[in-house]
DNA sequence: GTCTATATTCAGATAGAC
DNA sequence: GTCTATCTGAATATAGAC
């Protein structure tokens, strides 16, 4: 008996893998719906296994949610650090980060939303760990091209912050908006999807159009 | 003793007013929280009644948070349908339209986080309340303005939706985006106030700059 | 209309067998 | 590691006195 029973055992730990199993569950649940209106039992549910294998594995629902968010916080900007020190000139350079940075968010629609509500309304956890997932050392490279092009006149004075907050505004609002888009705009998914992908180039002409001198 | 109980009756009526702290409460507490996060005790503390009168004046959380819900979404959009009738030229219109909408975000700093979150997470409630609250008439007289000028030459060509796309995303995502802004920049509250100040009139004269021929 | 007390439901968490 | 069954606590909701 208790031979058969390890067997078992080893069979599950090999070809489940649970974890994994939990950690792709439980990214689907709270970010669709949230920390506060996540359920355990849904996440089990999803990774067809049941609550307690929950806590075996993760604690509690926190400790579960620190994981998904970490690494979550963590995709925020991806590469642009890398961006940043390539040899691009400077409108390539938005030309590319708007175009890779509104792809990244046709793959994860509901990614803005979920890390600005989350850090909005759990500021202890969601900063505390923002901070450890994100190198945030692309901003004050972008501050930085952008302070020279302005002095190297090419482009025209503006405050850094906010045309960096343009930028991203223009990129991640419209998911977040999206709803409220396609009632006021009697669009469906497909449609909307197309605007997205339009605004690959068009956001970063608008924004180039501005600046320029 | 029935007289004396009646006395207090009335008096209670008269001066407490008890629906509207009720209303008073649930604004600050969902808008805060969101429906998920909001708890009944929290708003009948605010309140300072108990949560039975919760239940007495609105049958459940659902009701309450509707009518919340309501009449917050019927904010979102304020006078800007007259503001397209009036006689002001296309760019003081832009002008207009950006500088009193962020004024209005400044004094309800939580209200697109609030509106757009809960659009996303509870479509059913979210959206029926939504259409009845809103006229979106205003935005297809800001289209056709948008056309107008357009053909008049006084405008680059640009798709409509995109362009009132871009306006609302400037004025209304740095403040949902406010905690991240702020652990990137370092920035304090005051001074981050400043800056949306500041945006007031910039982000106008950014647009301007880069749709006018 | 307002309160206290209580019922009900739900969700997070644990115990213990296998 | 995984399951079933159960506990505990929290949150919504109701009953009933005044």
């Amino acid at each position: 008996m208790l031979t058969n029973w390890l067997i078992i055992m080893v069979k599950a730990r090999k070809d489940s893998n649970t974890e994994e199993k939990i950690l792709i569950a439980a990214r689907q649940v709270f970010i669709e719906k949230g920390l506060a209106g996540a359920r355990m039992q849904d996440i089990a549910d999803r990774a067809e296994i049941n609550k307690a294998m929950l806590h075996y594995y993760f604690k509690n629902k926190d400790m579960l949610f620190e994981v998904i968010f970490r690494e979550t916080a963590g995709k925020l900007f991806p590469h642009f650090e890398k961006l940043m020190e390539s040899d691009l000139n400077f409108f390539d350079k938005i030309r590319s980060i708007v175009s890779s940075y509104i792809e990244m968010i046709i793959q994860n629609p509901y990614l803005p939303l979920f890390v600005m509500n989350e850090m909005n309304k759990n500021p202890e956890i969601g900063i505390k760990t923002f901070f450890e997932a994100q190198k945030p050392g692309f901003v004050k490279k972008f501050r930085e091209s952008i302070e020279e092009n302005m002095k190297a006149g090419l482009i025209q004075p503006i405050n850094p912050i906010h045309l960096i907050m343009n930028i991203f505004s223009m990129c991640a609002f419209p998911f977040i908006a999206k709803p409220m888009i396609k009632l006021l705009t009697g669009l469906e998914d497909e449609q909307f999807k197309n605007l997205m992908e339009q605004r690959k180039v068009l956001v970063a002409e608008f924004i180039i159009n501005s600046i320029r001198k």
